[in-house]
DNA sequence: GTAAACCCTGTACCTAAGTACAGAGTCAAG
DNA sequence: CTTGACTCTGTACTTAGGTACAGGGTTTAC
């Protein structure tokens, strides 16, 4: 199994180098094992994982959460019947997280289409109803 | 038309008094009239924008983002194809947040469902795949 | 007409999520 | 076996997005 240094893995994984301590300080990556100098060694899935937390983080979701995320599938003591019930709570939450993004691409997409045959956009009132199709 | 003082405005909001003078320092709420006190009277609606604006925190939107997407209405010397170009463009982002989240629920979805059937989680490593079906 | 409750501006402070060194040690290519 | 690129820890700084006063004026309810 290949293994990256900081550095390379920062590159692969399109962040910066002192975020990869910080994930680590702050649980979203466990410690690697070091070289006899005190290197770190990171196996190269820890790309994919940097990837998941930036795309995660795109989406609304705080570290805190992506830590629970993450955490989802790494608890070997935990429970089944707790871990399925955290998946589902963060099932509806993604599931809300849907609904509203898809609200807001119709109102989106009717105002382009609406707009086509309007004139100048100052009255047309579109986005100001958002919120209200948006909310519960 | 009704109006609220800024303390009613932010209750009906459910935000913080403070936020809403920093939204307005920041132009996501333009400046409101005035009492012959000084106080400022804000338009009914102004609840709904402040929702508008909580909600699309929550999903990854920046203040400065979200600043652009109130604009795709409030600007009445822009041209239509530039502005429709822009709404199309957040359109393509939208899409993309619901497919990532699409298939983030998918496999929470697995994860439940699979380890129904099997023992202790600790070898069940459905979650690390979420950054691959994730991926672009 | 005076308290209590509100609001004003301005400035300082806070948290999350990084980023940037400094000073010192390690690795690897020639 | 050295030189340049890399990494270490530790501490300090930064940015976005708020929050919290202080000191003083305004409204409203009696």
């Amino acid at each position: 199994m290949e293994s990256l240094t900081i550095g390379r893995l920062a590159r692969l994984g399109g962040v910066n180098l002192e975020t990869i301590r910080y994930y680590e300080r702050e649980k979203l990556l466990q410690e690697p094992p070091r070289t006899p100098g005190g290197y770190r060694l990171f196996p190269t899935e820890t790309v994919r994982r940097l990837r998941f937390i930036k795309r995660a983080q795109e989406l609304g979701f705080s570290l805190s959460e992506i830590r629970e995320l993450l955490a989802l599938r790494m608890k070997p003591g935990s429970r089944r019947e707790h871990i399925r019930a955290r998946a589902e709570a963060k099932i509806a939450d993604i599931e809300q997280k849907i609904r509203t993004l898809t609200s807001m691409k119709n109102t989106l997409r009717n105002l382009t289409e609406r707009c086509d045959g309007c004139g100048p956009l100052s009255d047309c009132p579109i986005l100001e109803s958002l919120d209200e199709e948006v909310s519960e």
